[in-house]
Order: structure tokens, then sequence, then C-alpha cells
DNA sequence: TAAAAATACTCCATAGGTATTTTAT
DNA sequence: ATAAAATACCTATGGAGTATTTTTA
């Protein structure tokens, strides 16, 4: 049993005629014909006498019609929300993200939000820090990853990312939990210049010390790498890290330093139901440490 | 979109894997796939993320859902009205009929009928006033067209049927509107041994008039031939007159003679629904006088 | 690696068209 | 005689099977 059938019958009643149902339906008068032929053998029930002028319900007809009736408002009711979900779910995001973001958290983000909303496509622009901000404000993406606070646009926070102290497995301070940071106060630092700098230097101001930088890095891994070799030791966010590691180990600085990322458009509030969406989604993102 | 697709999106919902809601709505895997695929491609929209271990519904799926199940509801509604009908409409009505009924009123009894209920099927038995009776009693029909009244049965009023004075066009009594029954007490009449004999007979009673009896004639044809010919005067009833009368006028008796013809059962609670039917719809019969 | 779904290929049933016949007034 | 529906006949689409491949935890 086709709806398109029922929506057939409900139109002769309606009209009184298979021809003039047919062509409302887009059918001939012989398609009408079959169709409705094919519904009562179907049921095995006579719905409609045929008589010169037109035609009239049986009592059976009668009977049926009034479910068939609520079979099809139901079914328009479907309709309608399947044009809502077309209008949300059709389209693109743009979404501009810096390194660590589209290396460690977008593929899982990516997964959950497109098994909830395969209809709408994501675009991946990857970029650094400022450059993310603006493409934001031109347009050029949807929505960006940002560090916050992020004065500049509405913002939603997404997650905490602690950083941590990475040293050589065989540095002297490597089997502490953690570590204030007047305890590292001597040790040759590898300051990173990927975007946690501002962070990092703001821990080292409150707490009154100097630190004794000895490089500024701005790749991740070649940080990674010279720390493993001794040169020194760095702090970095943990979404940076791949997730094995070899030769270093993570201690947590006391206090605790950490980042919050978020996604941030130009307004939440006159975002395209989509870019919305993928907020929602992404908000529930979990990342396992 | 079949409604059969509709039971298999909710079973394969309810069972969380297209393996096992093929299983129940007997699917090979693959069926339940094309199924699932074509309804989707037809709505433009995913409704289930297919895992390794079963399938989740998607956001968008459960919008959806909400409105499936409501159509399989009423759907089911309209199963269970269906059974109902079957249950009703399905099955024979013997029905006994004297001649008059069966060559004036039927046709249009069974055509009504069959438009209304046009899975039961009738069978016509016809026969004398008696024989109908005897076979109400003996169950050879189910149910019987009788005069009323009828004590032996149940029984449901139909019709009245008025007995008319039938005359020559030639006869000197014929432009009368109406005519007291003494206006014929010496005109030569012809007695309808069809089954209103006692009602003549009566009417003369009451009127304390001796018939002129010149013949006692079953035929009816023969009657009108007779009086065609001038032979005589009769009262008939109307029904069981031909549509087109030739050369007799009809002229009402002054008082009117009628009969009331009914439908008679053994037992009108007990019969079965098919038979009730037809008690319903043969009510509603209006003849064209 | 294994369990589940998707896909390629196939066959057959059904929907629905045109042209014609049947039916009922 | 005519307007409408049924029917005969035909074609193309779609449903659903088997066997196989692809996917993902």
């Amino acid at each position: 049993m086709t709806i398109f059938q029922l929506q057939v019958l409900v139109e002769v009643v309606n009209s009184g005629s298979f021809t003039k149902a047919g062509e409302k339906m887009g059918l001939s008068q012989s398609g009408v014909s079959h169709t409705i032929s094919s519904l009562e053998s179907e049921l095995d029930i006579t719905l409609l006498s045929r008589n010169r002028n037109g035609i009239t319900v049986t009592d059976s007809g009668e009977r049926i019609l009034k479910h068939v009736r609520n079979i099809l408002e139901h079914n328009e009711k479907l309709n309608q929300e399947r044009g809502l979900i077309k209008g949300i779910e059709v389209g693109k995001v743009k979404v501009g993200a810096f390194s660590s973001v589209s290396s460690q958290l977008f593929p899982k983000i990516l997964k959950d939000f497109k098994k909830k909303h395969p209809g709408i496509e994501i675009e991946l622009y990857e970029g650094g820090y400022d450059e993310i901000k603006n493409w934001i404000t031109s347009g050029i993406v949807d929505i960006g990853f940002v560090t916050l606070p992020c004065p500049d646009f509405d913002t939603e926070f997404i997650l905490k990312d602690d950083l941590y102290i990475v040293l050589s497995k065989e540095h002297p301070l490597s089997n502490h939990q953690t570590l204030i940071l007047n305890q590292i106060e001597q040790e040759p630092f590898i300051m990173p210049k990927a975007g946690c700098e501002i962070l990092v230097k703001k821990s080292f101001k409150r707490e009154n010390i100097k630190s004794n930088t000895a490089f500024e890095i701005s790749n991740n891994n070649t940080i990674l790498a010279m720390v493993e070799q001794g040169i020194g030791i760095s702090i970095v966010p943990q979404l940076t890290l791949p997730k094995m590691l070899n030769n270093v180990v993570l201690v947590k600085p006391e206090p605790p330093i950490f980042r919050e990322i978020g996604l941030a458009v130009n307004s939440l509030k006159s975002a395209p139901p989509a870019v919305k969406r993928f907020i929602e989604s992404t908000k529930k993102i979990k990342v396992i440490p």
C-alpha cells in the first residue's frame, strides 16, 4: 500500500471522478483506475461504486477512508518536518581550525557530526590563530576555533586544554607528579611560539619567575624532539601532543596552566541553523585525554 | 513511499539491526538495505547511521520517525477496520421473494445493496407467499419478503403497496378519480388469487358488498388482459403492475386498500450481520410509484 | 579479524501509459 | 449516444534476491 495510492483515493472521493482526480494527480484515467483497483484488491474491499456520472463511496469505503485521511494527515506532517529538516540540514559549514584542533579534535567532531547531520557538508580550513580570526571576520569561514577569551566574536566554550611541562625521561625532575614553576626556573626553556606563548609567559610572570628561555620554536614536533634530546624543557598544550610519546614525560605544573578552546562566530544569534547545529554537536564532544 | 517501507524502518530501529529486522519482516539483509536506502533517497534525508554493531537513528531520523509511527498507528487501525468489514461483508444472503417483489422491487434493491456492500452475495429464491414462509422457517432462505402482519416471524416493514381498481379504458367509470366500492358492486369482478384475495374480500365485507365475482385468476397478466378486453374489472396491487399499461386505467378505491410488505426472519436479534445489512439497506429503498 | 551494511548484478512484479471496449443513463 | 470506467496490451521502473565487497570497532 502506497501513500500515493491513498492520496489518489482521497482525490477521487473529493473530486467524485476518476478522470478529474487523474488530472489533479498527474495520472491518466486508466492510471487512476489501476491505482484504485489495486488498492481495492489489496484490501479485498470494494471502496467505490462506479456510476455513469462519477463515483460514490461504499459504506466500507467510508469506514476505510476515515483512517486513510488520518494516515495522510500524518504524512503531511512528516513532509513538513522533512521541509524543516532539509532547510536546516542542507548546506555547508566552513570551519577554521588551527593545526592541533584539526589533527586531534576534528576527526572525532566530524564523525559525530556526520552521523547526526549527514546532510550538512563540513569544509575545514586550517590556519594560524590570527588567520582564523580574520577568516571569521571576512566570512571566509562560518565558524572558527579560537582560544578564549576572544572578545571580537560571539564565542562558545568547547573544552579546557591543559598545558604540561615536557621533560626528557632522563631529566632529574621527571619523576615528579607535579612541579611548581620555580622548580624549573633554572632549566633551559624552549618557548612555544604557536600561540600559547602568552599563556606561558603570563604564568611565569604571575609566579614572579624569569624563565630561562633558550629557544623560541613554533613547530611543536621540533619542540618535542629538542626535549627528547635533553636540550631543554618546555610547556605545551595537551592537544598538540601526539598520542604516543617516546622519550619525554609530562608533568602537571602547579598551579595548573590551561587554555580554553572555543568556537567563534560573528553572531551567534544570526548564525544559520547548520552552524548552530555544528556548535551544538561540537559542545558535546568528549575528547579522550 | 510504501507503508511497508515504513514498517521496515520502524522494525530496523526497534531491533537495531538490518539483519534482525529482515528476519522479522521476511526480507534479506540486502532487501532491508535497499528498502531503507530507497526511503532515505526519497526523503533525501539520512535516517540511520550504520555502525559495526547495528544502527543508531540520526536526529533527523528521530524527527521523521515520530510521524512514521503515527502513520503506522493509523494504518493498524485501518487494518482492524478492514477485519471488521471483512467479517461483516463476507458471506451470502439468501432471500425469498414473491414474483411482484422480485420483478419490481428486487432489481433496485440489489443494485443499491451491491453498491454499498459489494462483498456480500445475494441469492434470490422466487416463490409463493406460503412457500417463502416455509423457507424461512426451515432455513432455506435467510430472509423473506412477506405481507404484514406476519406473526410467525420477526418482521420489518418495507413499503406500503396500494391496490388499484383496474378498468378498461372504455369503461364508463374509467374517468373517476376514485371509486367507492359499491360503485363497482355490479361489475363483473376478476378476483386475483395470487395472495391479495383475502385483502380484497375483507374490504368488500367491510363495505357490506357482495362482489360480483366472475373469475378467480392467479396470473396477473391474465387479469390485465381480461380487463383490457372488457371482460371485467379487478383490484390489484400496484407492485404487480407493469410500468406501461395499455388499455386499462387505474382508479384508487375509496376507502383505500393497501397491503404492507415487509421482510421476515426467524430472529432479528440473532441474524448474521450481512442479513442485518440487507434489512437496513432495503428499508431505505424508495420505489418510484 | 569479524560482523554488519553496501553494492553489483540479476530477475520479476508492478505501475502506469495508449488504445479500445464495456457500461449505464 | 455519450460520458465515464474497465480492460487488453505493453514498457519501464523499482523491489528484492544471491553473491560479493566494503566498512569499522
